[in-house]
DNA sequence: GGAGTTCACTAAACCGGTTCAGTCAAGGGG
DNA sequence: CCCCTTGACTGAACCGGTTTAGTGAACTCC
C-alpha cells in the first residue's frame, strides 16, 4: 500500500496534477467547488506532503538544528539545555519546524554537522549555544551564510543575531544583595573560563566588588561538575580570612558546595550564604532552600527559536536581549553571624 | 553561487550524470581512472548530496524521532532523558543519522508527530519511551507500519521490538540488601503509577517484601518532583510504624526525602536508609552521598538506537535486554538505630 | 460583434539525485 | 574471423511535488 501522492489524487478527482497542487495549497487557480473536492479526497486517502519533493523544488527544510558540545555526562547534569530544548520546540511545533539535535565532541566536530545539515538541505538555520571567546565558529558560521542565531552576548556574536540576557546586572544584584546583608568577604565558583558568559559575569563581579569598595573577591573556575564545585569550596572555605557567602555558576555545584559548608560544620546560612545561578527542582528540595538567580529558560530558548525562523522567513532582526535572571531569596542567604 | 550538482561535476567531467552517480556512490559501472576524477572534482568544488533528491528516489530519509511526553519542567529535572538522548545520538553520529526530537503535552500529540514525521518521510523510524499500561500508542504505532523499537518491558510493547531492563531484578536486591542490614520496614515512593515500569517495579516490591515474610511495605505514588517526594517521605515518617528504610524511583525525590528527614531530625542513615534510583551527580554531592542503583543509561540509548537501525535496515530483531541496575552503596544506607 | 480580459485548468518542465535499458568498443573463445 | 561476453558509459525515465507557459471558454466592453 503505496503513500498517496498528490497524482492520485489528481486521478480521482479527473483533473491534473497542477491543480492538485494549487488547491492543496490554498492558491488561486481553482474554483472553489474543485478546491473543495481535492481537498475531501486528499483527507479521505489520508494524504500528506512528501517534504523531500517539496524540498527539491527550493522550499524549506522545516527544520532547524542544534548542536552540543559538552560532554554526555555535564549534559545530563544541568536541566538548563533540556529546559532550552524544549523552550525552542515550543516555538517550533508551533509552526511545524522539526528540531535537528546532535551531541558532539568538539567545535570541529560540530562545524562538520552544521555544514553538513546546511550543506545537504537538511536544515533552514541553526543555533549556536555556548560561544566561546573569539569563537572560530562565528567567521565559520558567517561565512556558510547559513541562518544562526547565537545564544550569548552581542560582543561575541560577530554579525550573527544574538539573543541575550544581561548577566553583568544580574551579578550586580546579587553581590549588592549580599553586601546589603552585611557581606564583605564574598567568592565566586564560575564555570569554564573559556565560556565568553563566565568571562563577562567574572569581569561584572570584579567591578561591582570594586565599584563597592571591597576587596576583589576570589573567583575559582570549575567544569562545572559537583566534584569540582565541591573542591573550590574545599579550598575557599579553607583559606585564610574565608568568604561569608559564595555564588555558584549553576545548581549542582551550589548544592555540593553546601554539603561540603555543613561536612565542615559551618551553618548555612548563619557560616556561609550560598547563592546558585538558575533555579531547578533541586535548589528547592535541599536544606536550606538555595536563593537562587532565576530565569526563564524556556522562554530564553522560545525567543531564540522565534528569532531564528524569522530571520529564516527573511526579516532582517537585530539583537535580542531578554529578561536578566532575578534574584529569588531562599534559605541559603542571611547576614553573616 | 548555487550549491553545486552532480550535473556541474558531470559537466566538469565530461560524462554523463548517471556515471557520477556511479563514482559517487562506490558502485560499479565505472573505471577507477573515471571515478577517481570525479571524486576530486567533487571534493573541489564542495559537492555534498542533497537528501532531498535522494529521499525522493525512495533512499532513507536518515533520520530517526523521538517525542517526549513528559510537560517540560519535569523533563529537566532528570538527568535521564538528557543521558539517554546522548547515547542514542553516539550510536546515530556514527552512522550519521540525526534525532529529530519534540517535546509533546499528550500521547495524542505524540501519534500526531509520529504520523507526520512517518508521512512526510522524514523520519526512518522511531523510538517510544514511557511506555504505559495498555499504551495507546503500540497498536497505532504497529499499524502505521513504522519501524519502533520500544523502551520498556516486552509485555507493554506488543509486536514492537523492546529494549528492556530487569527492574525487579533491581528491587529485588535492593530490599535484599536492606533486609540484611535489618530493615524490616521498607517504603517506595514510587513514579507515575500509569507508566509500566512502575508497576513492574511496585509488582516487584511487593512480591519481594512477601517472599521475605515482611509484611508489605508501602507504596506511595508521586509525579517524580521534589516536593511530592518531600510531601510523600514526610507523610511515610509520620506514621505509625514508620519506615527504616525508603526506595525511591528517581533521585530528585530522594534528595528531598533526605531534606525531609533531616528536618525532622532524623538522622540518614542512622534513623533512615534512603535509596535512590538512576544515579547522577546531584547523588554524590548530597551529605550523606546517596546508594543508588545504578544503570548506563547512555549504553541503554544506545542499544535502542542500534536496534532501531538495524531494523530499519530490514534485520528482523526482537527483544533485547540489556543489564539491569546495580546497586551502588553508599553512606545512606546502614542497619537500623 | 470583435477584441481584450479573466478564470479554471492542463501539459510539461523542473528540482537533484538514482536507476534501468541500451550502446559501443575491446577482449576472449572457438 | 566472427560471435559472445564484459566493461564503461550514455540517455532517459523516475521519484512527488511546484511552477510556468499555454489553452479554451466565458465574460466584459466599446
Amino acid at each position: 500500500m503505496r503513500r498517496p501522492t498528490i497524482a492520485d489524487i489528481a486521478r480521482q478527482a479527473g483533473v491534473s496534477k497542477g491543480a492538485v497542487s494549487y488547491a492543496l495549497n490554498g492558491q488561486p487557480g481553482v474554483s472553489e467547488a474543485t478546491r473543495a473536492r481535492i481537498l475531501a479526497i486528499a483527507n479521505e486517502i489520508g494524504w500528506r506532503p512528501n517534504i523531500a519533493a517539496r524540498a527539491l523544488n527550493g522550499a524549506r527544510a522545516h527544520a532547524v538544528g542544534l548542536a552540543l558540545c559538552r560532554p554526555a555526562r555535564f549534559l545530563g547534569v544541568e536541566p538548563f539545555f533540556m529546559e532550552l530544548i524544549s523552550g525552542i520546540e515550543a516555538e517550533l511545533s508551533a509552526r511545524s519546524y522539526a528540531l535537528l539535535l546532535q551531541v558532539v565532541g568538539d567545535h570541529e566536530a560540530e562545524m562538520g554537522v552544521y555544514r553538513r545539515w546546511w550543506g545537504e538541505g537538511r536544515v533552514d538555520g541553526a543555533i549556536l549555544v555556548d560561544l566561546h571567546l573569539d569563537d572560530p565558529r562565528v567567521p565559520q558560521v558567517e561565512e556558510m551564510g547559513m541562518p544562526v542565531v547565537v545564544l550569548g552576548h552581542p560582543s561575541a556574536a560577530g554579525s550573527l543575531v544574538p539573543v541575550w540576557a544581561d548577566d553583568s546586572a544580574a551579578v550586580r544584584e546579587t553581590v549588592e544583595y549580599l553586601v546589603a546583608l552585611g557581606h564583605r568577604r564574598i567568592a565566586r565558583v564560575a564555570g569554564l573560563p573559556r565560556l565568553s558568559h563566565t568571562a563577562i559575569r567574572d569581569r561584572a563581579f570584579a567591578d561591582v566588588c570594586a565599584g563597592l569598595g571591597l576587596e576583589a573577591g576570589p573567583i575559582v573556575h570549575t567544569d562545572y561538575t559537583g566534584e569540582e564545585g565541591a573542591r573550590a569550596t574545599r579550598r575557599l572555605l579553607s583559606s585564610p580570612g574565608r568568604p561569608t557567602a559564595i555564588v555558584f555558576d549553576n545548581d549542582i555545584m551550589a548544592v555540593a558546595g553546601l554539603s561540603v559548608a555543613q561536612e565542615m560544620r559551618l551553618d548555612v546560612p548563619a557560616d556561609l550564604s550560598v547563592v546558585a545561578w538558575d533555579d531547578s527542582p533541586l535548589c528547592q528540595v535541599v536544606r536550606p532552600p538555595l536563593t537562587v538567580l532565576t530565569r526563564d529558560i524556556p522562554a530564553y530558548g522560545a525567543h531564540a527559536a522565534q528569532r531564528l525562523l524569522a530571520l529564516i522567513d527573511g526579516v532582517e532582526s537585530r539583537s535580542l536581549e531578554v529578561r536578566a535572571s532575578r534574584l529569588t531569596t531562599r534559605g541559603s542567604t542571611a547576614p553573616p553571624a
